[in-house]
DNA sequence: CGCGTAATTGAAAAGTATCAACACTGGTGG
DNA sequence: CCACCAGTGTTGATACTTTTCAATTACGCG
């Protein structure tokens, strides 16, 4: 349920470290900080280096939805410069994240300089678009309690400790669901 | 909620005329026909050049899910090839469909020689994500009533009568379900 | 006409949301 | 040191929504 992409991380931090490009910078985010605003315009992809991000989206009516949660080599950003359009969610930094930032114009020149990239790029988007169809899938063709078992499992494997509330936005139902689900089991 | 992309049927429609690349074929599938199976291995993209398509995936408990419906221009496939697994969905002829086909080994051949064409897959992609994203934060987090709304306004623009199986599914409700709403409204 | 598929409807059961009250925790300031 | 507060978590009662099951009608086509 965290994605990682460690083919990402792996080609960032080569390109940090041995300084083949020089407009890869550095930068850190606290507990609570956002990384990206919904509804603004973004100017720069980051690839996360170290920490946990929550991806989501804020809706009208006042409810949450996680889109998922992001943590090492998974890029952020790159939609909006790739279609050309405003944030359509918020991310968040969950525990403190370090992250690689370059912007729009960099960005783009190093996906024209460097063939490998592209190819990684196409990769960790078709693997985003399979990791969301699958899951959305199953949300919601099954039940609550059906959905939860599998969150939990997911979730024991991680060392991070979510709240409640996000364990219900991503599920995309109500706290009070979630802990009455919780009880059953 | 008919996904087209013309951007990509113009590039392929130029490639088949103009032959300069020369293992695109054609395809065509009568209405009702699988262009891809779930579960089992692809190796071939699709490009749709006339009709429409239905994208699902069929959970263990026999509901299915429609991801989205795609028309001209959209490729299909990919991202089996991409991530190298098993197709995820089903993909049927909602009309009579033609589509140009090429295999895995050239579609990454055409990719290393055409640098245009990385750029314009990877706008697909993302455009896929984006529009996927929106549309699951919405569905899950608002009533059936506001979704069905929404939903309906959609279909008049489309010259094509959905059943109303393939509207429930798409909602990820029952076909009892939308029925009364429909009622209500 | 007759058959199969699609669409409609009712009634009861199951699932979720809403509203509201209360418990627990870790700060912060008097 | 304690009172207070804000954030998080828990629980009950009730209303509402959706599913399930089942029966019936409408429609297109050989």
């Amino acid at each position: 349920m965290i994605r990682i992409n460690k083919e990402l991380l792996d080609y960032f931090n080569d390109l940090y470290v041995l300084q083949t490009f020089n407009f890869v910078e550095k930068e850190s985010f606290s507990v609570g900080n956002f990384l990206i605003h919904q509804n603004k315009k973004g100017n720069d992809i980051f690839i996360i280096k170290t920490g946990i991000t929550k991806c989501f989206v804020n809706e009208e009516n006042g409810r949450d939805f996680i889109q998922e949660f992001f943590g090492e080599g998974e890029i952020l950003g790159e939609i909006e410069i790739f279609t050309e359009t405003l944030s359509f969610s918020n991310v968040i930094a969950l525990t403190d994240v370090t992250a690689y930032k370059i912007d729009k114009k960099n960005f783009y020149k190093l996906l024209d300089t460097n063939k490998d990239l592209n190819l990684i790029i196409i990769r960790a988007l078709a693997t985003k678009i399979r990791d969301t169809a699958i899951r959305t899938s199953q949300q919601q063709v099954h039940p609550l309690d059906y959905n939860l078992k599998r969150l939990l499992r997911l979730i024991s494997d991680q060392k991070i400790n979510f709240s409640k509330q996000d364990l219900a936005d991503y599920l995309g139902i109500t706290l009070r669901s979630l802990n009455r689900s919780l009880k059953k089991s």
